[in-house]
DNA sequence: CAAATATGATTTATAATATAAACTGATTTA
DNA sequence: TAAATCAGTTTATATTATAAATCATATTTG
């Protein structure tokens, strides 16, 4: 009946940032930070989960002088999004 | 964008036992327990705290001698998980 | 009938998680 | 060159979830 829902997505920040990745190919920390409204603490430290899992790619360059950190979703990431909508449809009746 | 997700439903065993109490009318501690495969001590936790919210009603009675919990969602926990599901589906794309 | 087992929970201790605050190191800017 | 800003990371703490232990009563079994 009720299936497990993925915890690592199961959380507002990790979900939101997949979200973003789902729907723009990649995207960096200055601009996850902006839409998510997060602290960059939070947001590192949930960056580095998502990527540890594999869900997202993680990468750290430059930008002109200054450091930028630019994550892509993975299609494992992708396919653990999916399954956790299809888990999550069971709670909601959707 | 990212609408805040209730803390408080955002919890895959509480957002269980709203899922069953949307349904059913009302339902008793071992229903629940037998639903979610919760332990007792983690349902008797959740329940509480959806009690405290005031989103469920909890009656504690007798079904002939031995104890007995009930419990009914409320009218703020339909609005509640009505508020969360719409909230849930900005990050879905549903 | 006394001891053991089961039922229906609650309490509390611990593990896991989220988050903010503090910090780092480089870069502008005044 | 001192102060402020940027792009993050580390760490400390607060919150949350969960399991283990406990409790009270009821029922079964030797």
């Amino acid at each position: 009946m009720f299936k497990e829902l993925d915890p690592l997505l199961h959380s507002e920040l990790r979900l939101a940032i997949m979200s973003i990745l789902l729907s723009v190919e990649e995207a960096d920390f200055v601009y996850l930070k902006e839409q998510t409204k997060a602290t960059s603490g939070n947001l590192s430290v949930q960056i580095d989960k998502l990527n540890e899992a594999g869900y997202i790619k993680v990468e750290r360059g430059f930008q002109g002088k200054r450091t930028r950190t630019v994550c892509k979703i993975t299609p494992v990431g992708v396919k653990a999004f999916e399954d956790y909508v299809e888990s999550l449809k069971g709670y909601l009746n959707l």
